[in-house]
DNA sequence: CGCCAGATTGATACACATCAATTCTCGTGG
DNA sequence: CCACGAGAATTGATGTGTATCAATCTGGCG
């Protein structure tokens, strides 16, 4: 994923694509890795637009919290991340989306969470009003967003009981797992996952400190949960172990 | 708290009210009639029923997390909490819903969070699927459900920040703000907050211990922050300085 | 009045943060 | 190809905020 970054120093690009709205409509798991739509080509009329597709590199800022709501966005390749930032610097990230993921959804005026693009990250931008246009004429396409939003609200409750019960070893844990199973990587006794974040976007997700996450994965290491191959490649060694941990048993 | 505990031995009553879905979305008026009482955790045929008013006495569990996910509920009156325990214990709450608020929505089959009684309350019990034909054939319940939806996103997420970055003092702080703002009690110079959960709720929501909610507020109280007229009475003396401390500033 | 669950307060422990060096990684240019 | 930075990660020493353990205290109720 880090091959198209460097031609990525040239701010976010829009390409001319239109995307039909079915893709938000679809019935199917979002999950599968779509590589560049079917080119439509249609006239370039913004208005018989319903979704650009658009590629933000490493670490740029999306949209800010408390910017205008006007559209939202679907991952297609890449990793972002919504965050947070008080005004005395600490930082909460509340998830990483990833391909399929949806986000920027906001019902209120204004984002309350920035996006970023941690790695280089393609996404569809919908304008928020077609959406909605969209949904008034296809009750699919609501019952679509609803279940879109509905899994982001069981994540995010989810991780409150992370942030407000788990130790550092079973944040670490239940995050490595959690990026396991949404990288695809069924299970299988040994997988190696790869981790597009940095240790600080890691200690920010879990509400620790980088040094605390290094010191746990280095313990897990230890005790033979896990391999390091490189800091971003680590292998889960011991899969029971790590869910034991990650369900608070 | 045993006031109507007696009275209350018996489970969860239905009344014969029938409730429109209307009350989700303001036109439409589908009407159904039903008024079997019955006692227990349902009772009533489901499929004949849109909205039933139920109300279920103090610490009652509306519903488990893992439970079919058949129901969704609004409430009209008390407060209920939403929980989730690990299997060791620990407990978390993610939210307080009173008043208006919705809840027990899940996209997936059940429900991945709890709900329980804190006082007495009183909510609408729709079927869901009811509700997915009503959003099928009116877009309005669909928007509305969607509006609901995104603000408890919203609210998870904030929480998230809190229970990620915020210490003790920041968290009670913004606890006694938020339920004070949803009190509807406007900033009045000094208002009075009314708080139906006890010492334990609190300190599972917030994401600490009771004995370090208890002393952080009697510490608020020896700065002249608040007051306390009873233990679950709190006065705001000092509205700015708690949101000081409720922004992490 | 006296019980008892809930709340407060106190003493101490400990998990994680903070402060402070290294060590690793990798991109860059000689 | 290797030296060289410089940022990122790791590791170490120490501090501290909150948890834990343990008494009281309080207020509603029989």
């Amino acid at each position: 994923m880090s091959a198209m970054m460097d031609s990525a120093a040239v701010a976010a690009r829009t390409t001319g694509l239109t995307r039909p709205i079915a893709a938000l409509c679809e019935p199917r798991s979002l999950k599968t890795h779509q590589t560049a739509p079917a080119h439509g080509r249609e006239g370039t009329d913004p208005l018989l637009q319903v979704a650009a597709v658009v590629t933000y590199p490493k670490n740029q800022t999306i949209y800010y919290e408390g910017d205008e709501a006007e559209y939202s966005f679907r991952v297609l390749s890449g990793t972002a991340r919504l965050c947070k930032v008080t005004e005395d610097g600490r930082r909460q990230i509340a998830a990483f989306p990833t391909a399929g993921d949806f986000f920027g959804w906001a019902d209120q005026e204004t984002y309350n969470f920035s996006a970023e693009a941690v790695t280089a990250v393609t996404v569809e931008k919908y304008v928020r009003r077609r959406v909605e246009e969209a949904m008034r004429s296809d009750p699919s396409t609501s019952r679509r967003v609803l279940a879109l939003l509905s899994s982001q609200l069981a994540s995010a409750q989810d991780h409150l009981l992370l942030l407000g019960r788990m130790t550092a070893e079973e944040r670490v844990a239940a995050f490595l797992l959690e990026w396991a199973k949404q990288c695809g990587d069924t299970r299988a006794a040994k997988t190696t996952v790869e981790l597009p974040m940095n240790r600080r976007d890691i200690a920010d997700y879990l509400g620790l400190t980088i040094e605390t996450v290094s010191r746990t994965l280095s313990a897990m290491k230890r005790d033979g949960l896990i391999s390091l191959s490189s800091t971003d490649h680590v292998r889960l060694n011991r899969w029971a172990a790590l869910e034991r941990l990650a369900t608070a048993a």
